[in-house]
DNA sequence: TTTAAAGTGTGAATTTTTTCACACATAACC
DNA sequence: GGTTATGTGTGAAAAAATTCACACTTTAAA
């Protein structure tokens, strides 16, 4: 995703947020909103490009990213976890745990615990997955 | 970081990765490696724009990132988390567990796990913090 | 079946980014 | 001091990205 202009970039972000959006809805969203011409003249060339795909809504179009969030998710966390916590998962959550910690709810941190438990486990008896 | 243009959040991205560096060494792990000449120019533009500053090293410059590392990973990985996981902390570290189980260490889980004993104590006892 | 309303598509101008050749500066070595 | 090595700084060309006015298409309503 390194190799897409600063506007590209702006346009799939808020895709990979939304997901399902309209062109008159990315507008809105981008930051130094363009006109809304110029927004959909960019999704024209995310789609030439592979990038974007639309479907029909009415007479409208619904802009989607081509590789879908689940598939993209992992490999942008890892990048995001080289670049400022030398690829360290608990880092990044040490991190966000001071930041936050009177925000952050009990379930969150319950569910947590149960994902490295079962982690553990995992490691334990690799038969299980 | 959404206003820089392609190139300067390439080197941007280097700069928070590997800490000091000369120009040469951004060159070479810029993606498509422009000329050096060019490298500079960018890293000029970037200092104006108050992105990066540089110390002289023997007759190098050694350039830096203005707004440090520590100061900016924690939104980073807000910003992240609000794009692909809901802004949760657990949906990352379930994906990121899920994708990478046999290579992660008995020490990283167990790390994570002293971290989440200790906010459910801070949780309970907000005075110690 | 005409008209209006609500969309999409694109060429071309403008602005921004990217590029690098080359001028300039400084330190190291005879 | 003179010469070479090894840097940095910048103007201007070229390429890429951004913008939008306007032509076109489709649907809905009269």
């Amino acid at each position: 995703m390194t190799h897409l202009s600063k506007r590209e970039r702006q346009i799939m972000e808020i895709l990979y947020k939304e997901g399902r959006i309209s062109a008159l809805e990315i507008m809105e969203k981008l930051p130094d909103p363009p006109g809304y011409a110029t927004v959909r003249k960019l999704l024209g060339i995310l789609e030439e490009k592979g990038q974007v795909f639309h479907t029909k809504s009415g007479r409208q179009f619904i802009y989607e990213p081509k590789t879908p969030k689940e598939k993209i998710k992992g490999k942008s966390l890892k990048h995001l976890l080289a670049t400022f916590f030398q690829g360290s998962i608990s880092e990044a959550v040490a991190t966000f745990l001071d930041e936050s910690d009177q925000k952050i709810s009990l379930d969150e941190l319950e569910e947590l615990e149960n994902l490295i438990q079962k982690a553990k486990r995992n490691r334990n008896n690799p038969s299980n997955q």
